[in-house]
DNA sequence: CACGAAAATTGGTCTAGGCCAAAATGATGG
DNA sequence: CCATCATTTTGGCCTAGACCAATTTTCGTG
């Protein structure tokens, strides 16, 4: 006779969703128990324990620090529309957007990106490199390819402080359609440098390729968003 | 004096690119070396060969089984787009797609899902449960929520083989706008068992909200794909 | 040769503990 | 009272190995 079905599930998971339940109704920022502590109450080792926590920091209901503890997470950034602009639909929402830009640049087109965007091989493009920040906590990397004359842009996507409205009210330039593609990635050392998550921690990877009115490629973008505060949000028409 | 910024890199990450480079030529299928081999080439412990191998795993390089061994994966799925039908679009990109009905049955609608589709608490709705399987193998599991009156939903269905094409050639109900919210979750015992992935395993968690074209909600369904096979794509007009 | 039992192989889970690095804590001197 | 430095605490990474379960391989038997 066996015990029960939920006996063949791994320990850790059943630690995990014990830990959930600790949690469940604790304020953000409360310190949960040390590991040391969780392993010898629970009659397990550090590293199940570890592996229970993990999960939980990748789902983004711990946060840990080394050195200070393992604390309860802030909930989810709730929804961020990609679409529109991400600076105005974050301020509709009562957070504050904003984007460190790490580098304006412009450089040839390597093959791939310049058949992305229907240019030769080669031809100059303008290279924009972001850190995006809500309440400024760093959510996304973002490395966005434009085609075409973009005098200035550096200045330009500084003083508007979205890179949409400076194509828009700069350039006369309106993104009309856009095709994303979302996947899940996992954090690399970029990731952990850039956005302060673990490694390994659950990505979302967005490519963003966007057209104007006439059809014309003009913006091709690779975000990488942490998986644990962001949600991604598409409306369409079918 | 230190030795490089790339000393700093953990064990197990490094171990991971070589492996990487291991089996980037590799055909889908091809035999890597045991975990226990690993560890003495490299010299290193199984733990870390572990850690390594688990997150090609989950970003869909490798496979591995119990007994067998671990193996290269076959390539991504290239994106299947979520709007229009899964069914035609899969079939578009020369994949067999297919959906097997776990459950169709009517029940009162709870607060949340009644809220959503714009009816009162209690209301009978109807649930349809599916697994999407894509060239045989399960990708998604996928629970739909739909208001209104539906008569047979069970065998109109199962004969078409598309939820949207039943809802559209059997009642006369057209989705023409959708919202999707797009998520990362990882593999718990639910997913493990349905969509033959490792417990962990990131997922991508998919909601979505269609509405007929006057605007009314019609159906809530909440997806759970594999994020280690599957790329979301949506096409939108800004 | 075919079949089934036994053995070997391989991944799955877990333990116990060591050493390191970052942060918090406490002692100490100005 | 405050700044500084040593100590302690806590998470981060790794090792070595045990035991289990699924699978494959081997081998004896009919």
């Amino acid at each position: 006779m066996e015990t029960s079905a939920a006996a063949a599930l791994p320990k850790y998971y059943v630690l995990k969703e014990q830990i959930l339940t600790l949690i469940e109704d604790a304020v953000p920022g409360t310190l949960i128990p040390t590991e040391r502590a969780l392993a010898e109450q629970y009659g397990t080792s550090r590293t199940t324990v570890r592996q229970a926590i993990g999960e939980l920091v990748s789902e983004g209901r711990l946060d840990r620090t080394q050195g200070r503890g393992t604390y309860v997470a802030p909930p989810k950034v709730t929804h961020v529309r990609q679409l529109t602009s991400f600076t105005d639909d974050a301020a509709s929402q009562g957070l504050t957007a904003a984007a460190r830009i790490v580098d304006v640049s412009v450089l040839p087109a390597d093959p791939a990106t310049a058949r992305r965007l229907a240019v030769e091989p080669g031809t100059d493009i303008h290279r924009v490199e972001r850190i995006r920040l809500v309440d400024g906590e760093p959510l996304a990397h973002e490395v966005a390819f434009l085609a075409g004359p973009l005098p200035d842009l550096a200045r330009t996507v500084a003083e508007r402080g979205s890179l949409y409205a400076a194509l828009r009210e700069d350039y006369g330039i309106r993104i009309a359609e856009v095709e994303d593609t979302v996947e899940t990635k996992l954090a690399g050392p970029a990731e952990v440098q850039l956005l302060d998550v673990e490694m390994g921690a659950p990505m979302l990877l967005v490519h963003r390729l966007g057209f104007t009115p006439d059809g014309q490629p003009v913006e091709w973008t690779e975000s990488v968003f942490r998986g644990d505060r962001f949600r991604f949000v598409a409306r369409m028409h079918v």
